[in-house]
DNA sequence: CGTGCCAGAGTTTTT
DNA sequence: CTCTGGCACG
């Protein structure tokens, strides 16, 4: 059978295994998606499975992109089986049985950056002590709750005697009320409402045990308990589920990932049948066994180890420099050596610890002309304008959204402060109605100073317009028209500084992800703004990070996970960073950062070289370092030995750039010469005199008049009263639309 | 209401 | 060091 060809024999072992609780424990670079990958295939094929039948869980949209890529390739074309994220999943679920929870169907999805809004409002809100509960516990608070399935109430419960529960009571409470007031849900409502359907209507999680007759988990080590009992519920009866994981590779325990999950798999799915897959067709000898003589230190942890055909390689570098700058010129001196003819800079990595060491290795990599993408931080899409822009098309899609509308009513400025809002706030409660809906006030509008009441009304009609008319609109003329309506580019544009120059060029950047949305999404049903909204919601960074660029990829050891690289290079190893001072003397963390660095040197398949800075700056703050505890455990007969101990004169040896030299600042020009350079500027303008065009085009129409319209084709006027037009389109039919904002042309005979 | 200055804090973050 | 948030001033 065609299926043997490519896998070995426990890989086979795993694919025909169909029927029942099934365990793979898939070491680091073990096949572990050509495995699930085949697995679904032979399901459908040989098994004659209906591919609709199978849910196949990842937990990033990466994953869940390769693996239906793959699965596609062996299927011999786009199937219709559900490969998603965990939330994407839930997501899909919730908006199909929108009918039966207290959420509209096209409710909207928080992510961080608004939870934290909606936290800090409650916080000012109930005149709560920041200091004494910082947002980020708050946050923290109430999503271990949800991960728990525990309400405000079974939280006061269960620890009425600390002080300060009736205050973080009191703020979940509030917190929950003003998302379902927003018809918003967090990323844990996905998963919680998810179960909550399930566990309340017996018909529905009927339904879709029957339908889902085959279930597969990626990555199941990370795994936390809602997570858990969401598959449970779907496995429970026909029991045919396969999970994937390597306890090894758990490193989001922090998070809430709950590592017992596959240890004690076996336990909850009576009559399991495991597979360890243990052959790795990564890395290199040395690799595995320098990675293994660290990982074995753990002691809670499935008796396993790696092994490979391949040779044993070159040995793990170590070098140590002086500081933190000479450190990051070594990895580019290495990394300029090593990418010789045949390489690409994509095959080396930079995998830190936390995101704030990224800097010095952009500077050394700038003086030295390498390129380089760093992957995390601060994410595009939660990025100021992205986010801004975000609300205003979250608001066009539900104007009552008082959170998205709080984040943009004085964003371009409109005089909007504290105490505007606040009446605002007051009108809107007293009439029991939105923020919105008061804008859309005449008289409340011209009793505020005339600036800001003359741009609040300006703002509140195209929004509402926008909102009235967005089934009839792409998605890119809404953004363009918001661009402009708002008057948010005007705003950059009259500011004339570098930093706005860099929010027009993310904004004009957004219109391609848009773009690209409208055309992919164009092939199913009609691209809609609460599809690209909750896609972009869902997006992640790591998504982003496109290994066919020629740039050396920097990013944190967590955002590595799943990922491989020729070159690995791993900085930072002091005790104190990594592993971090917070771990140092707590066992269980302390396993949870040596997973880690056991995922980052897994990641290597040519190469690894740790590196460390014998005194580093962070801060502000200098101070002298100890190796990290990691190195100790690696094997010494693995390591390289002339590389360790590395002085900053030796790296200088040999070399024109000095180390003092690497931040040498660029003369700033004028904007249009400055993105000449990379050929953008002339892209960039036109982008933005296209969105102004756009909105310019105040025509009147008249009935008779022919005009072309950007999705519905050409049609013919038939009555224009005001602002209100009709429309017969060729192919759409009769429409009603609104003149100034609708994507119309005249078509001049 | 907007700006500018100072104090304080500063892992990791699949969605 | 570098970003954020609070506060005082214009």
């Amino acid at each position: 059978m065609a299926y043997s060809d490519n896998l070995n024999k426990k890989q086979l072992e795993a694919v025909m295994h169909t029927e029942g609780p099934l365990l793979i424990l898939a070491g680091a670079g073990s096949g572990k998606t050509s495995t699930m990958t085949h697995r679904i295939a032979y399901l459908i094929k040989e098994k004659g499975v209906d591919p609709y039948s199978i849910l196949a869980v990842t937990f990033t949209n990466k994953a869940a992109g390769e693996m239906r890529e793959r699965v596609e390739k062996l299927l011999g074309g786009p199937d219709t089986l559900w490969i998603m994220t965990f939330h994407a999943a839930c997501l899909r679920i919730l908006r199909t049985e929108a009918g039966l929870s207290r959420y509209t169907r096209d409710f909207a999805v928080y992510d961080p950056v608004d939870q934290k809004a909606v936290i800090k409002n409650i916080i000012k809100e109930y005149n709560i002590e920041e200091k004494n509960f910082p947002y980020r516990m708050l946050i923290s608070v109430i999503s271990k709750c949800k991960e728990a399935q525990h309400s405000p109430e079974d939280y006061r419960k269960i620890y009425e005697k600390n002080f300060n529960t009736e205050t973080i009571y009191r703020v979940y409470k509030r917190y929950e009320e003003v998302l379902k007031k927003n018809n918003a849900m967090d990323f844990d409502d996905l998963l919680l409402n998810a179960v909550r359907l399930f566990r309340e209507n017996e018909e529905v999680l009927s339904k879709y045990r029957k339908r889902f007759r085959y279930v597969m988990v990626d990555e199941y080590q990370d795994t936390n308990r809602i997570q858990y009992r969401l598959i449970k519920m779907l496995a429970e009866e026909h029991k045919n589920l396969c999970v994937v994981g390597d306890d090894d590779q758990c490193i989001y325990q922090w998070r809430g990932a709950d590592i017992s999950n596959i240890l004690n798999f076996e336990k909850d799915f009576p009559g399991t049948k495991v597979v360890k897959l243990e052959q790795n067709y990564r890395s290199t000898g040395n690799i595995l066994k320098a990675a293994y003589s660290v990982i074995k230190n753990n002691t809670k942890r499935k008796p396993k180890k790696l092994w490979t055909e391949a040779e044993e390689g070159s040995k793990i570098i170590y070098c140590r420099a002086d500081d933190e700058k000479a450190e990051a010129y070594y990895v580019a001196q290495e990394i300029d050596r090593l990418c010789g003819p045949g390489r690409s800079f994509s095959d080396f990595a930079v995998l830190y610890r936390t995101n704030v060491q990224s800097r010095t290795f952009e500077e050394a990599f700038s003086a030295r002309d390498i390129p380089y993408r760093v992957i995390g931080g601060t994410r595009y899409y939660e990025r100021k304008e992205i986010k801004d822009m975000m609300a205003y098309m979250r608001l066009v899609q539900n104007p009552d959204d008082d959170i998205s509308l709080m984040r943009i009513i004085n964003e371009p400025k409109r005089g909007v402060g504290q105490k505007t809002l606040d009446k605002l706030k007051a009108l809107a409660s007293v009439r029991g109605q939105s923020l919105f809906s008061v804008l859309g006030d005449e008289e409340i509008m011209d009793s505020l100073q005339g600036r800001t009441g003359r741009e609040l009304k300006g703002m509140h009609d195209a929004v509402k317009s926008y909102s009235i008319e967005k089934d009839d609109l792409k998605i890119s003329d809404i953004y363009d028209g918001l661009l402009v309506g708002s008057g948010y580019i005007k705003a950059l544009e009259t500011q004339n500084a570098t930093e706005a120059d860099g929010r027009i060029e993310n904004l004009m950047e957004f219109k391609s992800v848009i773009y690209d949305f409208e055309k992919e999404a164009m092939g199913e049903e009609a691209p809609s703004l609460t599809g690209f909204l909750e896609k972009i919601a869902l997006l992640s960074d790591v998504d982003n990070h496109d290994p066919s660029e020629n740039a050396v990829v920097l990013m944190t050891l967590h955002s590595a996970k799943g990922l491989e690289f020729d070159f690995v290079f791993m900085p930072g190893m002091e005790d104190g960073l990594f592993p971090g001072w917070r771990k140092l003397d707590e066992p269980d963390e302390m396993e949870e950062e040596r997973r880690l660095c056991y995922v980052g040197m897994t990641r290597a398949k040519e190469r690894l070289c740790f590196t460390g800075a014998a005194y580093r700056t962070m801060y502000g703050r200098g101070d002298y370092t100890r190796e990290s505890s990691f190195l100790r455990e690696l094997d010494p007969k693995l390591t390289e030995g002339d590389a360790i101990f590395r002085k900053r004169e030796e790296v200088r040896l040999g070399e024109k750039v000095d180390l003092d030299g690497f931040s040498k600042e660029e003369p700033l020009r004028p904007f249009e010469e400055r993105f000449s350079g990379s050929g953008n500027a002339n892209i960039l303008r036109k982008a933005v005199s296209e969105v102004h065009e756009k909105s310019e085009k105040k025509e009147s129409f008249i009935a008779g008049d022919k005009v072309a319209h950007s999705k519905f084709g050409t049609g013919l006027v038939v009555s224009s009263q005001g602002k209100v037009i009709t429309v017969i389109f060729d192919k759409a039919g009769t429409k009603k639309l609104a003149a100034d904002i609708a994507p119309l042309k005249k078509i001049k005979e």
